[in-house]
DNA sequence: ATCTATTTATAAGC
DNA sequence: TGCTTATAAATAGAT
């Protein structure tokens, strides 16, 4: 990342590793932090140099991202750490607690249950929540319909073309002699179908379903309101 | 580093939020990796995203590093800690923790943020659950403003009363001589205000509140349309 | 995810 | 270490 790429291998020079780890180390705790603050990280990070020396950062307090790190990457059966004092243990679970509460409060807030204490104020405020939010429900909702709908109408045109081209190749058929082995199920009405009729075309051509094998998800029973 | 300097603040916008994440995030892993390799560092960094995911890198083995890093901060030997059922312990946290981070998810997907991974049936009941909210949040918010609208025109009546039986009182003294002692309070009114006109009887009045002290607590800011 | 204009990080050299 | 500078990387914003 300067004069010269350096590769990234161990610097075998004792000085040069020990310049160029310090400079390292003081960027890699910058951003370490900067993720943490940006982006509302927990964020540890534990540095031993090669002579030993520790250094570390941690967005907040090490020993509670350690066992935080510890519970969820569920190696249990760890007798390593007993190194929280039991105070910190139980304000941790009381923190826990309160903040799982609160959260239920809001949540049971915004179902509209146990609105009695709240102002008028409050109650805005909550509407506004509540609009913003069924807002982009309803507009991921349709986006979800829209794309299957490009789905359908692909697989339609491209069904249609199909189509096309057998009933092409079967008017250019003798005549007379039946052939044993013609598929059948294949062979597509005289009159045809208009590009218009997509979903026509769709739904009868659905019981033959037996195309590229990539799978449209759309169920049929939404409710047909959602399409308008 | 970028088309524009961002500022280290937490990313208020969500989506915002998890793309610097994922980014830097990156960046982060990378450093790490370069200095332990480089400068033949023991590195291990462990980081929890908002939404609570973790992530982690070690040089070594993480658990190694993080008893190296117990024992060289806390010399302070604590062997106290008497494992009372440390596994219990340790279960009831990550119970508490997982509830967390499902009613914060929940919570989320109210806000309408992280509805990513949502099928169209999730949706649909995330938008019933919201409607349902907003409307019981809506009729509370109803129901207050009419009990409002109830007291005052309680007041109202009370003040327009009062206001007869004042302006009775007043057309019953005699022109001339003022007298002093007389108990005015209990003077019938001969013409009273219709009863419809209670609101501008309360308007004209209010500027001689000083009644029997009951609060209204009607704001004059709130917004008019949700009166009609 | 991919593409750039910019901002940062940093390798060398002192 | 600290400073300087040329250059490599990282990354914010847009696509």
């Amino acid at each position: 990342m300067a004069r010269e790429r350096r590769p990234i291998k161990r610097i075998e020079s004792a000085a040069a590793r020990q310049v160029t780890f310090s400079k390292r180390r003081r960027g890699l705790f910058k951003k370490a932090e900067e993720l943490s603050v940006l982006c509302d990280a927990d964020v540890a990070l534990i540095v031993f140099s090669s002579t030993g020396k520790l250094s570390q950062f941690s967005s907040s307090s090490m020993n509670q991202i350690i066992d935080k790190y510890s519970t969820n990457s569920k190696n249990l059966g760890k007798a390593e750490k007993p190194s929280l004092d039991l105070n910190l243990e139980h304000s941790k679970y009381a923190t826990l607690n309160e903040q799982l509460a609160e959260a239920s409060l809001q949540l049971r807030q915004m179902r509209g249950e146990e609105l009695e204490g709240l102002s008028v104020d409050d109650l805005q405020k909550l509407e506004k929540n509540l609009e913003a939010g069924l807002h982009r429900v309803l507009q991921t909702k349709d986006q979800q319909f829209l794309e299957q709908i490009s789905e359908l109408q692909r697989k339609s045109s491209q069904l249609a073309e199909e189509n096309m081209q057998l009933r092409n190749q079967v008017s250019h058929m003798p005549p007379a002699g039946k052939q044993a082995v013609v598929d059948t199920e294949n062979v597509i009405a005289e009159d045809g179908q208009s590009s218009e009729s997509v979903m026509t075309a769709l739904h009868s051509g659905s019981s033959q379903d037996n195309d590229d094998g990539s799978d449209v998800s759309l169920k049929l029973g939404l409710p047909c309101i959602a399409w308008k």
